[in-house]
DNA sequence: CGGTGTGAAGCCTTTCACAGCA
DNA sequence: TGCTGTGAAAGGCTTCACACCG
């Protein structure tokens, strides 16, 4: 399945969700792509990808689709999630509902800063970087999420992937390396900001699109 | 230039500012490349849009090259940002230096929830949702950041873009349409997350990417 | 030499257009 | 008839390979 492909399924995810509080729902692909804001085409061959689960002349059965692509994401399960970096961020992804509603349990916050340490946020206990071996092993945590400032972002890194980590999140502004078999992304929140201002300054033209991407 | 382009000179940006301690640096496009994790034909492509900056046998000069993305991306003047949605997120996000550092100014923070007007966010004051207009009047706003819950998130860039807000950055985990002439982009924290979940349910394998996209 | 700038090739993604099924 | 599923065409992006210059 193409990395396009994959980068909108969540989309698709959310677009449903939203159509699904009728049992039995159906869409097509141009109401579908109407809600999400492209083509119809497209949503077709995404879709096409998980097997043929339309109906000619009906189109898509809401909850059906749904089932198989959380099937795909693999968010059947809860996934525990681990964030490191107690600042204004790491707090608020730590409190932030739609992880939740997407299957990932934030099970733990550290950093090492120890005026942090010991404090609460919501049900969470901040806990020093330094047990980030132990709470990885104990939840069993394969998914990590950075968000502290860049100079820590690279050891941060390293450290997850030492502890067993194999996908990680982050948000710091800096390339960040990791070993082959372990999954990256990073979100910058500046440079998005910063595309925008491109678009500013020469003429907005384009289409709707957000993120697109891979690991290592 | 293409949109793969300009969404990654903010990555160059970052990586030229830390080897800009040395005045008078050079990097050759292998050296710059190694730094954001990708290739040096890409590099020196993508560089090369913005005019023949390098010296062959050299490189690129480090201050030059920055100076150059700078005022292609229009970060030759501050952005004056106002943030709609003063809840876990948007407060981070309010007091997130990266952005005041790239050149976006968060002038303003509002709110529609009365229990948090009135309340201080750092030097600012969380201010009614109404006061949009008069905020990106008085500041001359062009910039706006969405944090709401998904079901404001569509009202809200209705507001905006009737007051005269010509970019948005949501992180409002849904999809907003604008009209024509209005950039935007939309970041969805879940979905980045959901993505990882997919590769490790399947093979990781891919290379590090993170965002690409365009605008409405 | 070392390293840029760039045509051309190759790959990936999107869109078209339509056969085929309910 | 309505709408999916999909080959094939079109478009865009990345990578290669090398001429050319300091």
């Amino acid at each position: 399945m193409p990395k396009a492909t994959v980068a909108r399924l969540p989309l698709y995810l959310r677009a449903l969700g939203a159509l699904s509080t009728r049992v039995d729902a159906t869409v097509s692909s141009e109401g579908l792509a109407a809600l999400v804001g492209m083509n119809a085409a497209k949503v077709r061959k995404d879709l096409s990808y998980l097997g043929a689960l339309g109906r000619r002349g009906t189109g898509y059965e809401v909850t059906a689709v749904m089932a198989r692509i959380r099937s795909e994401l693999g968010l059947t399960r809860e996934w525990p999630v681990v964030i490191v970096g107690a600042g204004n961020l790491g707090r608020a992804l730590a409190l932030y509902d739609g992880f939740r509603v997407s299957g990932f349990d934030v099970v733990a916050l550290v950093d090492s800063d120890s005026s942090k340490i010991g404090t609460q946020v919501g049900s969470l206990t901040v806990h020093s970087a330094g047990d980030l071996g132990r709470l990885v092993a104990s939840h069993r945590v394969e998914v990590g999420v950075i968000a502290t400032p860049a100079r820590a972002s690279q050891d941060v890194a390293d450290t997850l992937t030492a502890v067993g980590v194999r996908a990680i999140l982050s948000f710091a502004p800096t390339s960040i390396i990791v070993p082959r078999g372990v999954v990256l992304r990073e979100v910058d929140l500046s440079n998005e900001l910063q595309i925008l201002s491109f678009h500013l300054r020469h003429g907005p033209d384009a289409n709707l699109v957000n993120s697109a991407g891979g690991a290592s």
